[in-house]
DNA sequence: TTGAAAGCGCTAACAC
DNA sequence: GTGTTAGCGCTTTCAA
């Protein structure tokens, strides 16, 4: 493959018959410089139609202005609704997003942050939900995570999960549901997502019906997971009330139980978690915990900048979640 | 703030007692090399956690192993499941992924570029829906278009649209609708898009039925497209059947339609376009044109090699779609 | 089978 | 105001 030879800083310098100092100069605006050299060297820029190299600048100053996002897929109302927010606050602080979507394997996991990490990202905001929790997290590598303990000195950004998985199953609780299961990840997935379960554990309890759980891996086929469902109406004919922890879930057992004759909100009431606005487009209906996902996104980046800023003791931040009300719960 | 020092090269050559060159060659698998030295270097790179700068081996080998991916927003069922597609393929092909949202904002999207070429990306995939076609796109960077007619030389991974709208309006007579109403894209905006509308307003014309198309832009706020949507049943109360360019216009669309009293589709039909799974989970009853969104990334990362591997003359692709029956159209 | 030295494109002391 | 020079961490001729 032939390689195309670059326009570079010694070329604009010969052209405008200065030194190389000058034209660094000149680019990063710094130094005593007169407006006429300033005006050849521009000149010289434009007419070789000169690029600067940042891998050449990002060599000597040891920053790189990229900061890598791993997350389970982009794919997702959640996750896409996160990642774009992500980006848009990175770029106006001026950062490149590099995407890594583990796709919960953490073996994949661990390969991404491998890559990224040898491409001298300045920092990392993770929200992969397995287990994987590589001790070269342990660096001292600005890091923000979403929903996710990774460690102890790593500052999380997070919903009120609690309260939200109150919100929900007191909710369906006011419209009389009796016997309500809830669908979660497996309890050694370390996402705050457990914490949903814990306040529809406790609500349960208090109100004096058991709690069940039906568990749903992230990465668990589509197929699987109706399949999944279909059980659960098998299992329990008497359910008639779902909390379901995120919409795609809730989306996936109102089409169950429709294909078996349930009518919603009449024989099941379900009730969701996430509320991002492509869901609200596509399932209005959708009674669901809404979580401030923009805010979600500028947050984190608050948090890394502060860590990249030399701050340390950054600390974790909770925030709101709201109940909207549709007509399947 | 301080600066890391990084474990480098050096440092592991020290401590094996040989050269740079050597553990380069370690790294790199390359010449020939006895066991036992292998095995000193790599026990000294464990022992001192080394990892490779990128940066430093990008500087010289001009090659980044960095992909740019320019869309208006992952935040959308069709692009995320795009780019997590794309994503998926480039890793499989050791390329990282940096994304850029442009939000349809013409100026971002420049500076996306930019900024995307000073990180001397090896290739970059563009499906950003604006008129924006910066001359420096005439570099010989390798690129990909997708849905999008860039600029004669650059390849396009595009769905077989005319078919698709055919699909959609034929659906919509075949139900017996006589007053069919489209939505699209202003005509100016430069995406394979305006293939859908050409088909509808052909069928139209062959019916002897007038076609009517509101234009609807992409980075139009949602409160706004609700707002035309509702002109257009002000316009045209006789409206039976709706032909929009995309889900997210058709979830729009039947939002505004139902909050007026409409049935769907007892008084009103519509048929959307692109079918991505997240939209097929949350709204299953609508009727769409799908594409082959996954097809598309995998053929657009293929496109991309070819160019990367130095062939000329890379071929647009045309793929297939299918009308997926629902219950609203 | 291994090492010394030059250089990828840029920046920043330190001179003048 | 501007230039000289060294060096960021790595790879690769070329020589031994």
């Amino acid at each position: 493959m032939e390689k195309r030879r670059q326009v570079k800083l010694e070329d604009v310098a010969a052209l405008a018959g200065v030194s190389k100092t000058t034209v660094s100069r000149v680019l990063n605006n710094r130094g005593y410089l007169s407006e006429a050299t300033k005006q050849r060297v521009h000149e010289a820029m434009e007419q070789l139609h000169y690029r600067p190299n940042a891998i050449a600048r990002q060599l000597f100053t040891q920053k790189t202005n990229l900061v890598g996002l791993v997350f389970p897929t982009v794919n997702d109302p959640f996750f896409g609704q996160l990642e774009a927010g992500l980006d848009e606050c990175l770029y106006e602080n001026s950062y490149r997003t590099l995407m890594g979507n583990s796709q919960n394997n953490p073996q994949k996991e661990e390969q991404y942050l491998q890559l990224l990490l040898n491409h001298q990202i300045d920092g990392l905001i993770v929200g992969a939900h397995n287990q994987a929790m590589p001790d070269y997290l342990q660096t001292n590598l600005p890091i923000v995570s979403i929903e996710r303990a990774v460690a102890p000195q790593i500052p999380v950004v997070a919903s009120d999960n609690y309260r939200g998985g109150q919100l929900a199953t007191q909710r369906l609780l006011d419209a009389g549901c009796q016997h309500i299961i809830h669908t979660n990840y497996p309890k050694d997935v370390m996402t705050t997502n457990q914490d949903r379960r814990k306040a529809y554990e406790d609500l349960m309890s208090q109100a004096g019906y058991p709690a069940i759980t039906y568990e749903v891996n992230y990465d668990t086929p589509m197929e699987e997971k109706k399949a999944i469902f279909a059980r659960l109406f098998d299992e329990h004919p008497e359910v008639d009330g779902i909390f379901a922890d995120n919409d795609t879930n809730a989306g996936l057992i109102i089409q169950v139980a429709k294909a078996r004759g349930r009518r919603v909100p009449e024989d099941l009431k379900v009730v969701g978690f996430d509320g991002a606005d492509g869901t609200r487009i596509l399932f209005p209906e959708l009674t669901t915990v809404q979580q401030s996902i923009d805010q979600m996104a500028a947050v984190a980046v608050n948090l890394l900048e502060q860590q990249i800023a030399g701050q340390t003791n950054v600390e974790s931040v909770t925030l709101p979640v709201t109940l909207l009300e549709g007509t399947t719960g």
